[in-house]
DNA sequence: AGACGTTTAATTGTCTGACAAATGAAAATT
DNA sequence: AATTTTCATTTGTCAGACAATTAAACGTCT
């Protein structure tokens, strides 16, 4: 963290260490274990083995948002409306990059994906999950690694909350609507509509998320 | 992770999980580090003391954000205008908010720190800490958590980057402009305003990264 | 000389058994 | 009833040992 070690730079072997700050190896087993499990080091067994710095790369980091992000929506009882909100909110900050930058593969994969939520045998989690792949795609064709690892976790944590939702057949064909709307906006680098037309989606989202809460509330009431 | 444990929920003892999955009791405990490490649970000595499911706070989960955030930039040679676009793009996205929402003493702290950016004494580390102070106050101010916890990362990050850059007593004076526009937009309600300052920031951030780069490569080839 | 096994030393991974330190609950005492 | 003492439980730490892995050093053969 204080930068006087650099990226691949072995740590002294543990029995080093242990003679170093005056602890049982056992006792710098657990911290390196912690550095372990923070990706900040790897370990390698073997004569030339041991501790080392490791490179923290953006892939490894997406897993640890998304698993963080999660829990703490699971967590701290944040409504359907906040998470929503936060993550329509930085979803349309890349609106207008995407509509810039975006590639053909980044328009294929919306495109494919929209269509696989117009088919009608879907269960309503693998409805869920294209939703999130498409929405990925879109951040991801913002071509800004920073902004696709903050959004990663901001989008993918959504996804439990999400499926909380049945969608009908109708509220489906609305959403598949809007996003085949977006990849056209997007294929013409049209940021303001991408920008409208998130709006749109997020507006509808919260609507069937309210509707879903009513509903609940209800048949308790009947209870 | 799958939700099978509630928080604060307790964990087997160290002795009772070394003989249900048949290994050591220090293996075990290098697990329990681990865990430790992710803040998914926290330990107990004495009588009644074990692991206990951890309650992952917003708080903790900012810390964590910051780090890891860090690390990615300085470890992937993330170019300054990649990093600052992808803060400023998610910045503005919590403008409109921020102009909704924001209190009277989100204004107080952004007036403060604006009034010490503008003391003459100030090193550079000192002002870029209070600009950092600034524009978390911004985004705290759009009152979602979510959107809080997710810009922690990309505000705080830049800093160290940031750094770099030597603020002259002009440059000082411009940002101090904006920053003093950008409080006075907030404090009139005035969305649109302050997504537009926001951009004009981030392109003159840009420009001064970029002096500072093409100085340092004209010095260089003049070696 | 070079290719190919073999040995060897270093290092992490794991185990056993032990003791220290903390801590709450139960028991004993005032 | 309040206070103190004792005690059992649990985590924290230690020492010493052995297994597993790995690359380098060494020998051997072609």
């Amino acid at each position: 963290m204080s930068g006087q070690l650099i990226v691949d730079e072995r740590l002294p072997s543990e029995a080093e260490l242990s003679e170093q700050f005056n602890v049982s190896r056992p006792t710098v087993r657990e911290a390196l274990k912690r550095l372990g499990a923070q990706s900040l080091i790897r370990t390698q067994r073997g004569a030339t083995g041991g501790a080392f710095v490791n490179r923290l790369r953006f892939e490894d980091a997406y897993g640890q948002q998304i698993t963080t992000s999660t829990l703490l929506l699971s967590m701290n009882d944040v409504s359907f409306a906040v998470a929503c909100e936060a993550r329509y909110a930085l979803e349309r900050a890349c609106a207008p990059l995407a509509a810039e930058r975006r590639t053909a593969d980044h328009l294929a994969t919306m495109r494919a994906e929209a269509h696989r939520q117009s088919q009608p045998g879907l269960t309503d989690e693998a409805f869920c999950a294209s939703d999130v792949a498409f929405h990925r795609a879109l951040v991801d064709a913002a071509g800004n690694p920073v902004i696709s690892y903050q959004l990663a976790g901001a989008v993918e944590a959504m996804q439990p909350l999400m499926n909380m939702i049945t969608f009908s057949a109708r509220s489906r064909e609305r959403i598949v609507g809007i996003h085949g709307q977006i990849a056209d906006a997007l294929a013409a680098h049209d940021g303001q509509k991408t920008d409208a037309l998130l709006s749109d989606l997020a507006l509808y989202t919260e609507e069937l998320a309210r509707n879903v809460i009513d509903a609940r509330l209800a048949a308790r009431q009947k209870d």
